[in-house]
RNA sequence: GCCCCUGUAGCUCAGCGGAUAGAGCGUCGGCCUCCGGAGCCGAAAGCGCAGGUUCGAUUCCUGCCAGGGGCACCA
């Protein structure tokens, strides 16, 4: 406002998208500070400095408000001072929009997104990996949902096809006692199922039957750590409605389809893809490819999302041309469809790895971490790093040092905010009414790192939705953290000598330091404690 | 060979166009008559290499080096 204000007086000419009004690193440069003169001073014929000179003395002229000072620093770059009462005013309307309405802002405008992640094939426990792209999958679809997008999120159960052949073949050689051929599912898993196994011969019986059973697991590993999904999509269904032939005959009417070899081919080539694909096999199969192009088919065109985020692994990276190639095919511009690929993950436990590999049995199950670490721990230590990450984790320093890890670290504040409440019930300290208290009083350097965090996380939501990051969530959720501890330490709220009117002013500052934390947390699928 | 991701402090990761690059662990040194010391304060220590774009590059572009992943009529 007060960049817009002087460049009307000077008749300058400026670029938007250029200007930034922003919060710079250190304290000393001020509470605001713009960039203003640097990148409009080449076009005004003049240096950056000699500019911000004019600008910092039309501003001094008439200071905005809650500004106190208007200082030209460095190469150029303008710095406002604020007196503290900006602070209090950000701080009464944190506790007035309260913990639903605070930080939501409407950035999607009800745009219809589909976030589908995890999608792991049911033929066996899901690992890590998926743990930690679902944990990414589900902060993501929250943090949209709270910036104004209509979000569904959706697994797609890949359940048909030759794996869960595989999978029905693997069964029925373990309940006839015998060890599983060359490359079935040979994890303990599949014998214990073997035990309860009653029904037929039939490979793909025995496998959908297995596949049901493992699905339902899954699903109650992911409950446990929060993760839940709107719609699991069944792979069959689409192939058993026709709609894989719809698909194909869509292709072909638009010329994009040709026999060679026996087998249905996709001219992916010409729409970006490194070759052709082929859809239908020789054999008569539908690919893994002409599914799936159905699928997106159904989400866009049938269903109707205005934006599909896929959330797929790094593993799947082969894939992901061909489906652009194919969406493009179906009529959808492809800048509908988003698809982040989530870097490998892994796990060291001390100074041992532990080994990851699927069919052998031998991957680390995410149910496993989940007993081990903690549910909690598992959701933020996967949302710490970014999804382009390839990143380690040691289970040893997470279980042995729990005492440092991050999760508690956090949940510690959450533990004294709930500690400050019961001592006040103790004590008969009841929290006035919000108009009753002046929040003037906080003045402590430490109260205002406060307020100043609380009053950028709705930037932060915001950035966080539109980079698909919710790892800055996550990084704003340590920093109030570590916000509240310094002001916990230094400022005593129900000590004997603290002024009562002060006493109020803070307990309101631990409230929205509470609904904050709720809300951060919240975005994140982990808990807030009120005690540990 | 081609495609994607990554190289930031001893270790694990943030930051991703701005002014003196952050956190945790580890190391060293301080703070408990006080609401949870699972905390707070301080110190040492860093942007793989070379060009380019820019008023300004850890951040964008190119090349090189190193690591991870992918290149099926499997899913």
């Amino acid at each position: 406002m007060a960049t817009v204000a002087a460049e009307g007086s000077l008749g300058l000419d400026v670029d938007p998208a250029e200007v930034h009004l922003e919060r710079p690193a250190r304290r000393e440069h001020g509470d605001w500070s713009t960039n203003i003169a640097l990148v409009t001073a080449k076009k005004a014929g003049t240096n950056p400095r000699t500019l911000a000179t004019a600008l910092v003395e039309v501003l001094e002229r008439h200071l905005p408000d809650h500004v106190v000072a208007v200082e030209l620093a460095g190469p150029g770059f303008i710095n406002f001072r604020l007196d503290d009462g900006w602070l209090h005013e950000a701080l009464a309307a944190v506790l007035d929009e309260g913990e639903d309405g605070y930080a939501r802002p409407d950035i999607g405008h009800g745009e219809k997104v589909q976030v589908e992640f995890i999608s792991a094939n049911p033929t066996g426990p899901i690992h890590v990996g998926n743990g930690w792209w679902g944990s990414y999958g589900d902060a993501l679809a929250r943090v949209l949902a709270r910036t104004g997008y209509d979000v569904s999120r959706e697994y797609y159960v890949n359940d048909t096809g030759g794996q869960i052949r595989t999978l029905g073949m693997s069964l029925l050689a373990r309940r006839r006692g015998e060890e599983v051929p060359e490359g079935g599912y040979r994890g303990d898993y599949v014998t214990e199922l073997a035990a309860e196994y009653d029904g037929t011969d039939d490979v793909t019986v025995a496998g959908r039957w297995a596949a049901d059973r493992i699905l339902e697991r899954i699903k109650a590993t992911l409950t446990s750590v929060g993760i839940v999904f709107d719609e699991w999509y069944s792979q069959a269904s689409i192939e058993e409605s026709g709609a894989v032939d719809e698909t194909i005959a869509l292709l072909a009417s638009k010329g994009l389809v040709y026999e060679r070899d026996g087998a249905t081919w996709f001219r992916s080539e010409q729409l970006g893809d490194v070759r052709d694909r082929v859809l239908r096999k020789a054999n008569g199969d539908a690919t893994y490819l002409a599914g799936d192009l159905a699928y997106h088919r159904d989400k866009f065109l049938v269903r109707g999302f205005d934006r599909v985020i896929d959330v797929f692994g790094a593993d799947h990276h082969g894939q992901v041309a061909s489906l652009f190639a194919g969406v493009e095919a179906l009529g959808v511009d492809r800048s509908r469809l988003e698809v982040k690929l989530g870097q490998m993950v892994s796990l060291v436990d001390g100074d041992e790895a532990v080994k990851m590999g699927k069919r052998a049995g031998t991957a680390i199950d995410l149910d496993t971490v989940i007993a081990d670490i903690g549910p909690d721990a598992t959701r933020i230590l996967s949302l710490m790093s970014s999804l382009d990450q390839a990143a380690t984790f040691d289970l040893a320093a997470v279980r042995e040092q729990s005492a440092e890890n991050p999760v508690f670290y956090v949940q510690m504040a959450s533990a004294r905010i709930g500690g400050v409440g019961r001592k006040a019930v103790e004590r008969g300290v009841v929290r006035a009414s919000l108009a009753d208290v002046d929040l003037s009083l906080l003045t402590h350097p430490r109260e205002l790192e406060v307020v100043r965090c609380l009053e950028e996380l709705p930037e932060v939501v915001a950035d966080a939705a539109a980079d698909r990051a919710p790892t800055k969530v996550t990084t704003w959720v340590r920093h109030l953290a570590s916000c509240f501890h310094g002001f916990y330490h230094d400022c005593p709220i129900l000590a004997d000598d603290v002024d009562p009117a002060l006493a109020q002013a803070r307990l309101w500052l631990v409230e929205a330091s509470r609904l904050g934390l709720a809300i951060g947390l919240g975005l994140l699928g982990v808990h807030a404690p009120e005690a540990m």
